[in-house]
DNA sequence: AAAGGACCCAACCGCGTGACA
DNA sequence: GTGTCACGCGGTTGGGTCCTT
């Protein structure tokens, strides 16, 4: 199958936007939404492509983009995020409201990877780097890797979440964090997981994770979920273990609080993963999600204040 | 003040993939 | 099952701006 061209490019402007053009397609788009791209730029008058458009109102055009520089907060998100998913910036840049996915690559290409870098943090792995410049390697733990993927495969789903929540009719109201995460636990996954039984993993050997990324365009991670996820789920409910307070107290649930796999081993996990997948199906399911409100605080600061795979990024980061 | 290098970032390019006929 | 369409994503580019000499 080839790759078809996005457009016909005769006749079609390229380059930088004129306030003419931006005014066309804010016009347009406020009154009749995006609907098909492809069609966009002649209902709009416009003379540029669809994809053009596209990325002109995603980058620039959105009312909801925050212009300006990046905080030292949103830095050091940015860091931690791609500690976890490497250049994914899309999902990097739906944990970081009003930016996008491009402002965030050159963010990463021009500031962030050089500052690393210079405090001897290979920006690729974020671990301290050997004299020679290259990386000190030190394979990660499983629990790491299938922490990584769920965190992952999180994102990505939420990620979905706010692109079909983002139509333009909808006056981008001002959520608080922990909606995005309701909205999770009420979507497929979360759906999966609240159905999950213990017995699933040995009769069909899928997890809830795979179960409900399977039916979503990011199927690529199901693939890799389905392999790891019972030693996932074991690790994420170990984790959750040691914070989540039955009492119905605050807890903490998140996975950035397990990166650290050399706090147990794969054979701890494997002998706990019973007792501790029972208590991820004992979480509430009655929407009752309030253990998760300080999780966009948790993540801005939780990696600095413990040992885990990201401390060194965060701890060079803090004192730089 | 001028020249040239470094930096920044908007925009483009090409690939991967889901949906659909 | 196959081909096409449409879209989103990550990588790259190039022109404008800033900084240094």
């Amino acid at each position: 199958m080839g790759r078809t061209p996005c457009c016909d490019k005769k006749g079609l402007k390229k380059g930088p936007w004129t306030p003419e053009e931006d005014e066309l397609l804010v016009t347009y788009i406020k009154k009749h939404g995006h609907g098909s791209w492809r069609s966009l730029p002649k209902l709009a008058g416009l003379l540029r492509c669809g994809k053009s458009c596209r990325l002109r109102w995603t980058n620039y055009l959105r009312p909801d983009i925050k212009r300006g520089p990046f905080t030292l907060e949103e830095e050091k998100l940015v860091i931690q995020l791609h500690a976890i998913l490497g250049n994914r910036w899309a999902a990097i840049a739906s944990q970081l409201p009003g930016r996008t996915d491009n402002e965030i690559k050159n963010l990463w290409n021009t500031h962030l990877k050089k500052r690393l870098l210079c405090m001897g943090i290979d920006p690729q792995t974020h671990k301290p780097m050997a004299p020679c410049g290259t990386a000190i390697k030190a394979p990660a733990s499983p629990t790491t890797r299938h922490m990584a993927q769920w965190e992952s495969a999180r994102l990505e789903a939420e990620a979905r979440l706010s692109r079909e929540s983002e139509l333009f009719h909808t006056p981008f109201p001002k959520k608080p964090e922990s909606d995005q995460f309701l909205r999770i636990w009420n979507s497929e996954a979360g759906e999966a997981f609240r159905k999950f039984k213990p017995q699933d993993i040995k009769t069909v050997g899928q997890s809830p994770i795979s179960q409900a990324s399977s039916s979503t365009k990011y199927g690529s991670f199901s693939a890799t979920t389905a392999d790891t996820s019972p030693h996932l789920a074991g690790s994420f409910a170990t984790e959750n273990n040691q914070n989540y307070e039955t009492e119905g107290r605050s807890c903490r649930l998140h996975p950035l609080h397990v990166m650290d796999g050399s706090s147990s081993s794969s054979s701890d996990l494997e002998d706990s993963t019973d007792n501790t997948l029972q208590l991820l199906l004992d979480f509430p399911v009655n929407n009752d999600m309030s253990f998760l409100e300080d999780n966009v605080e948790y993540y801005a600061t939780s990696a600095c204040q413990q040992q885990s795979p990201l401390s060194a990024s965060c701890e060079a980061f803090r004192n730089f």
